[in-house]
DNA sequence: CGGCTGACACGAA
DNA sequence: CTTCGTGCCAGCC
């Protein structure tokens, strides 16, 4: 662990899986952003998509992947976003929430950096 | 084997 | 400020 080593022989969606892997407890990252780690910055939706396949539950923490704006995907796929605020939750992580009840991530404090 | 569709992001109008 | 188009992976009919 600790290493951000990308093959090619990985395939996108592997690649994705490697690096969410690796966002540390109590961090969160966005779909955008992993896009840009794996090299492929135009396909942050496909990022998405192979969250959502999932393969390995317990392992890859999806739930620490969120919009740009720090918004919840609205097809989370344990439970829906309210399973997913609860895991965040779980980790110290904080949120804001919207007059209209929207609740965001603080990016400014639990956006995972590199380095 | 071909096509549909799904956890996003961003520039342009 | 809002709305629309484009990018182009992978599993499932």
């Amino acid at each position: 662990m600790g290493s951000f080593l990308l093959e090619d022989s990985m395939s996108f969606s592997e690649r994705v899986y490697h690096v969410v892997q690796q966002i540390p407890k109590g961090c969160v990252v966005t779909y955008g952003q992993v896009a840009a780690l794996i090299g492929a910055p135009r396909s942050a939706r496909f990022v998405g998509y192979a969250l959502h396949s999932n393969p390995y539950p317990g392992i890859v923490p999806c739930h620490r992947v969120v919009f740009k704006d720090g918004a919840l995907a609205p097809g989370f796929a344990f439970g829906g976003p309210e399973e997913q605020f609860r895991r965040l939750s779980e980790e110290g992580v904080e949120f804001t929430t919207h007059d209209d009840g929207i609740r965001r991530v603080i990016l400014e404090r639990y956006q995972w950096r590199m380095g």
